[in-house]
DNA sequence: GGGCTGACCTACT
DNA sequence: CAGTAGGCCAGCC
């Protein structure tokens, strides 16, 4: 009775609800890429569903796209756009900063959030 | 049914 | 560090 192409993990609009909680589930001050958006969402997914996904997201969900960026470390997003303006405010606004038009993934990121959690920003 | 696009990623040169 | 190439798969024409 299952069919094997209907199943969560290759359902879509599941996955793209997973994508949707995770980014949710971000904490203040920290950003994360597609990749590992992408991954912490589940399997059947991929860096550029978690694109379509953040695009397909209602507006009414406050969603904080603004935590999601590229594997570089840069906003994914054209300059001449007023979303770049909005993801780099915001970010700089939970203390995220930027260096050349990038951010640290090592010190914002997820990983880098745990680190800090357990480690307390040991000099640097 | 075929072809192009896209808030991307990884690997190689 | 910059440029090129292949992979990925849903959405649209």
């Amino acid at each position: 009775m299952e069919d094997p192409s209907k199943t969560e993990t290759t359902d879509f609009g599941t996955w793209v609800k997973n994508v949707w909680q995770v980014v949710e589930g971000i904490p203040h001050g920290c950003v994360l890429t597609y990749g590992e958006v992408a991954r912490l969402a589940g399997p059947g997914g991929s860096a550029r569903r978690v694109s379509q996904a953040l695009r397909r997201a209602p507006r009414g969900m406050k969603l904080p796209w603004h935590r999601v960026i590229n594997s570089q470390g840069k906003i994914s997003i054209p300059a001449d756009s007023e979303g770049y303006a909005q993801q780099k405010s915001r970010l700089e606004e939970e203390g995220v900063v930027f260096l050349n038009g990038k951010t640290d993934l090592q010190k914002f990121g997820y990983a880098g959030a745990l680190d800090r959690l357990l480690w307390g920003e040991e000099s640097g």
